[in-house]
DNA sequence: CGCCGCGTTGAAGAAAATCAAAGCACGTGG
DNA sequence: CCACGTGCTTTGATTTTCTTCAACGCGGCG
């Protein structure tokens, strides 16, 4: 049986026992396609499944009156999509793929059930909706004081380190699918003048730009500019993983021992 | 014995056990007092414990390289903080308290022991953790896309419409803590503009200010000018816990009846 | 071909920052 | 009781940053 793609993502985190993996791969309908520029939900709607991204990108949105929009987050391949509505019965943003991509839907009901079954997977889905808050942090920092070209240089940076977790970058060349447009919404700005500060990186040799690819040129001067600091990206999870995984094992103890649990660090 | 105030807390979400009422308690240590302007934890700091907020205000925010700052949330009493440090060994946001006040500590490890007991407290807390996102989520909307005074009429419908979920507001009356330094770190906005936008406010008859305190004389007009939908502050969780009061059931079943809780659910 | 979405550039204007100075409330110590 | 310092608010003048409006080029595609 061929990987189900949240399976994968998890097993970034933490090695799964042969439970946890058939747990999650009982959550997994089919993987669904959607072409470029479509919508995965609108607000408003209800809320009664999450995502995790399986191919493509994928941006979350919150319309306004008066016409205009803000982009809250971008999704890359190994994110997880909808956790944050575990508290709502209906959307509260909007979310579209901007590229062809592959999302698997789970139903949010069974997260209970997940819970209860697995304090592993808790632990792990409970990390992911912390990790979800420290990149949303930065964000508002970045929104609320920074300069545009601070707010450019750090999305830049901010999207190739997470590209790193996932995905491979080659000598920090990154494909880019956002329209400067759709970047002008994610960082509050107009795209005019994200397209003026483009060139103003570019004239500065930090990065480099050929149709819808970015190359970061000089990383260190971008972070330079920016005052990027990676901190928020790096989980340190292991400490909180491994009480889970002990305390996993002591309950499968008590109740009939659980073969499948020993040992785990060696599955595979 | 007098209820500790997760435990009041807690409630305001849903009817708890007396199983969970003995474990939230267990958790908590001695209620620490903190007077106005002290930090309750730096950037960079290990982080062990988090916190539920008893008395008076507290904001977390996070210093920038050239001296400014960005204040991210602002919490009133009843409100649960630094979660969002589970993922996370050390502090990614400073938090200080703004008034005279009063916090609980819990040990950040033994959270996994909770989920491991009771569903439902662990239901609790990722709602709480999904209601902060969404919180942040429409802060980062008022960062991005919203004009000097949408955001301070934003921000004030939002703290007055937190408060009266576990505190009582008299006649739209609220006492605000905040220094206009302190509101312009959270905005994104310089001191001296949120002063000229309180002065804009007053003199259209929205608001009254004498001394530290600000009355909503208008809230509709309030409401126009911020674009306000309170939306992302009313979290529908009734059929998520419901779900895990029967599941806890379901599992408590097996070794002895809890009859503490009378669910009324027709899940499949 | 002609349309449309996207990127690019220039010029003018608006929003908010910065700089500077003064007033006001409050607590502290003489 | 008053003088003084300190932190917060208020106001004006000036400057910076970014937006808005407008126009044009360019490439893809029906």
């Amino acid at each position: 049986m061929e990987k189900s793609c949240i399976i994968k993502h998890f097993e970034h985190y933490s090695p799964l026992t042969e439970d946890d993996k058939l747990l999650l791969d009982s959550l997994e309908k089919s993987p669904r396609e959607y072409r470029k520029n479509t919508s995965v939900w609108t607000q408003g709607e209800p809320s009664n499944h999450f995502y995790t991204v399986s191919k493509g990108w994928v941006y979350s949105y919150r319309n306004m009156e008066d016409g205009s929009r803000q982009i809250l987050d971008v999704y890359v391949p190994g994110d997880v999509v909808g956790l944050r509505e575990f508290a709502f019965n209906k959307r509260i943003t909007g979310l579209t793929v901007m590229s062809d991509a592959v999302l698997c839907a789970f139903p949010k009901t069974r997260l209970t059930e997940v819970f209860a079954e697995s304090l592993l997977l808790c632990s792990i889905f409970f990390m992911i909706s912390a990790t979800d808050q420290a990149i949303l942090l930065e964000r508002l920092v970045n929104l609320g004081r920074r300069s545009a070209r601070q707010k450019l240089a750090h999305f830049l940076l901010e999207i190739s380190k997470r590209l790193q977790k996932t995905n491979v970058i080659i000598n920090n060349h990154l494909t880019l699918p956002l329209t400067q447009t759709l970047l002008a919404d994610a960082l509050g700005l107009s795209a005019v003048h994200v397209n003026r500060v483009f060139k103003e990186l570019r004239e500065e040799n930090l990065i480099e730009q050929t149709n819808g690819h970015v190359q970061l040129l000089d990383v260190e001067g971008l972070r330079e500019v920016a005052g990027f600091d990676a901190g928020y990206l790096e989980e340190n999870i292991e400490a909180m993983l491994q009480q889970a995984r002990q305390m996993q094992r002591k309950i499968n103890g008590a109740g009939g021992a659980d073969p499948a649990d020993l040992g785990i660090l060696e599955t595979s």
